[in-house]
DNA sequence: CGGTGAAATGTTAGCGCTCACAATGAGCCA
DNA sequence: TGGCTCATTGTGAGCGCTAACATTTCACCG
C-alpha cells in the first residue's frame, strides 16, 4: 500500500472514472449537466479515493472565501460568548464558515489589529462584538473593503448594526422597581464608555424621568460581582435607599451578597434588579428579577444583515433592522416599597 | 479615480515599483537577499496601494492553511467558552488562525459533522473541546488526515490530550469537606456520559475510600442550576447529610438555592462545594468554597500539542503532556460539622 | 582589467480549481 | 441523407502565489 500522498485532486478523481476534471467539478457544483450515470460514478470515486475539495484553490479562483469574520471582546463572559455561540450557528446555516478573534484587551488599537487580522483571512464581512464604543468607532473608521456588521454597543445612528434595545429594557426595569412603589431607584452603572452601559443608564434615567421622579443615587462598576459587591457595601452603609438598579445580573449578584454581608433581608429591605437573565439568575437567594435578552436572534440578524450586505456590494444600503426588545422577568428580588 | 477594482496582486505592487513578482514575495517572507532600499521601496508600495496578500493563493501553493480548527460543544457555558478563548488566543500567539464550529447538541454524528466541515476548510489540526465520551470516541474513530487534539473529557489512556485532572480536584474538595468532620459527603453528579462528570464522581468516591468512610447518597445532575435545585430539594427534605459537593458551581448554585428555600441556615445546617470557581462562585451566598482550573493554561497546552504533531507528522507521538492540577479555593460555604 | 563568486534580482512552472468556450454525439425532421 | 438542435463532455487559460532555477550586478583580487 503506498503511503497516503497529498489528498487527491479533482484530476485524480477524474482519472479514476475516465472522464474530465471538469465534469467532476460539474458533480460538486450540483450542475444538472451531468448525466445521472456519470454523477453517480464520479460520487462513487469521490468516496472511495476520499477527495475533498481544496477551499483554497475554489477560493483564490472564484475570489469568495465563504468566511465570516468575527471579533469578540470578553469572550469568557455570557453575552459574549452566546453571541458567538448563535453568530456560529447562523453562519452555518448559510454555508459560511466563521473566523473567531477574541480579545483580550478592547481598545481601538486592539480591534484594529484584530480586523487586520480577518481581512488577511480574505473574509467576506467582519462581524464586531465589541461594546466598548471608541473600539467600535476605530473599526468604522478603517474604510475597509468589506462589511463591517456590528453586533453590539450599537447606537440609534449605526447602519449595518444589529442590537437590543437596552434604554427599553432598563426603562422596563427601573419602571417595574417604581411601579411597586418605590419613590427613587439607586443604579450602579456599568463601564461608561461601553455603548451598553450608557443605554442601561440612560433607561434608568428615562424611567424617573417619565413618572416625574428623581433618580437615586449612581454608583459605578464594572460588569463584575466584585463590583456590585463594592458598590452595595456603600448603599448599604447608606442612606434611604429601598431599590437598585444593577446594570447586569453578575453586578447585582455581588450586590446581593453585600447586602446580605450587610445584615439586610432581601427583597425587604432592599429590592435589586438585574439584566441579562444570566442561567444563574433563577437562583440567586433572592432569585433574581431581571431582563431577558434573545442572543441567538442576535446572531441570525447580524449574520442576515453581514449576508445581505455582501450581495449588495456597495448598493443601497441593506434595511435598518429595528433593535430587539428585551422583556422583563420577573422573579423574587424586588418586592413592594 | 479609478473605482476600486479587485484588490491588488504581487504583480500590481511590482510593477509600481519596477521590479518582479518574486522581489515583492521575498520582502514579504521577509528574505534577507533582498536589498535594504529595495525593499524600503516594496514596501512603501504596498501600503500605497493597500495591498493585503492573498492567503488562498499561498495556501494553495504552500499546501498549509495556517488554520487551527475547533469543535466547541457547550459555546455558552462558562468552562468551554474560556477554553475557546485561551485556545484562540494562544494560536494567534503562534501564527495560526482558528475556525471555530460550535455545537448546538452534541452527539457523535454532530461532532463527526463538524470536524468534518473543519477538514474542508482545511485546517491542519483539530482541537476538539466537548467532553461527551461518546462524541469523543467517534471523533477519534474517523482516521483524519490531520492530529486530532482533546480538550476535554480526557482519560487516562488518552494520546494528544490536555486535560485538567478532574479526580484530582474533586478528590480535593471532598477531602476538605469530611477533613472538617463530615463523616459522609453528598454528591449531585454531572451528566455521567461526560467524562468530567465521572471523573469528579470518582474522586468523590476516592476521597471517602481513602479515610474508610461510606459515600454519602447520590443525586443526578445535569450541570445546570436547575438540576441542582431539584437534587437540593431532596436533600433538604431528607435525612442526615451534612455536606454536599456539586458536580460543578451552577449545580451548587442551585442547591444553595433549594437549602434556603427549605429555610436551612448555611454552611452551619450543611456545607457545600462546587468545581469551576466560576466568576460568581465568590459571590453566592455563603461565598462558594470551590475548585479552580487554569483554563488559559489548557488552551496554550491545547495548542502547544496540536503544533507539536503538525510538525512531528506521523512521528512518534509527541511527549504526553501531565494533566493541570485544579486547586481548593475555600470560601464560606462549608463549615465544620 | 578580466575573472570570480556572492548578492540581488528575474523567469518559469505549476498548486487545484472554475469559467468560457469548443467539441462530440444522439435524436430528429425535411 | 444532410443538417440542425440539444444534452453532455472536454479543453485551455488563468486566479495569485511560492519554489526552483537562471541571470544579472558588482565588489574585489591577482
Amino acid at each position: 500500500m503506498p503511503a497516503r500522498r497529498s489528498s487527491p485532486s479533482m484530476a485524480d478523481v477524474a482519472a479514476h472514472v475516465g472522464v474530465s476534471h471538469q465534469t467532476v467539478s460539474r458533480v460538486l457544483n450540483k450542475s444538472p449537466l451531468v448525466r445521472p450515470e456519470t454523477r453517480e460514478r464520479v460520487e462513487q470515486a469521490m468516496k472511495e479515493l476520499g477527495y475533498r475539495r481544496n477551499s483554497a484553490a475554489r477560493a483564490l479562483v472564484t475570489n469568495r472565501s465563504a468566511r465570516l469574520g468575527m471579533v469578540s471582546a470578553h469572550l469568557a463572559l455570557h453575552g459574549p460568548s452566546r453571541i458567538a455561540a448563535s453568530v456560529d450557528a447562523a453562519a452555518r446555516e448559510v454555508g459560511y464558515d466563521v473566523s473567531l478573534v477574541g480579545l483580550e484587551t478592547v481598545s481601538p488599537s486592539t480591534v484594529r489589529v484584530a480586523v487586520e487580522r480577518l481581512l488577511d483571512q480574505a473574509v467576506e464581512a467582519v462581524l464586531v462584538a465589541a461594546a466598548h464604543r471608541p473600539a467600535i468607532e476605530a473599526a468604522r473608521a478603517m474604510d475597509l473593503p468589506v462589511p463591517l456588521v456590528l453586533v453590539q454597543g450599537v447606537e440609534p445612528g449605526d447602519h449595518l448594526a444589529v442590537g437590543i434595545d437596552q434604554v427599553a429594557g432598563a426603562r422596563a426595569a427601573v419602571g417595574h422597581l417604581l411601579d411597586l412603589g418605590h419613590r427613587r431607584v439607586a443604579h450602579v452603572a456599568g463601564p461608561l464608555d461601553w455603548a451598553e452601559a450608557v443605554q442601561r443608564r440612560e433607561g434608568w434615567l428615562a424611567a424617573h424621568r417619565e413618572r416625574d421622579l428623581e433618580p437615586g443615587p449612581e454608583l459605578a462598576g464594572d460588569w463584575s460581582a466584585a463590583g456590585g459587591h463594592a458598590a452595595g457595601a456603600l448603599l448599604a452603609a447608606g442612606d434611604d435607599v429601598t431599590a437598585v438598579f444593577a446594570a447586569n445580573d453578575a453586578t447585582a449578584m455581588g450586590l446581593l451578597k453585600a447586602l446580605h454581608d450587610a445584615g439586610l433581608s432581601l427583597p425587604d429591605d432592599l429590592s435589586v434588579v438585574g439584566f441579562d437573565d444570566s442561567p444563574e439568575a433563577a437562583y440567586t437567594w433572592p432569585a433574581l428579577t431581571t431582563v431577558a435578552q434573545r442572543f441567538s436572534e442576535l446572531g441570525e440578524r447580524a449574520v442576515g444583515l453581514a449576508l445581505q450586505a455582501i450581495e449588495g456590494g456597495t448598493g443601497r444600503p441593506p434595511t435598518p433592522v429595528p433593535l430587539l426588545v428585551p422583556h422583563l422577568v420577573v422573579r423574587d428580588s424586588a418586592a413592594r416599597a
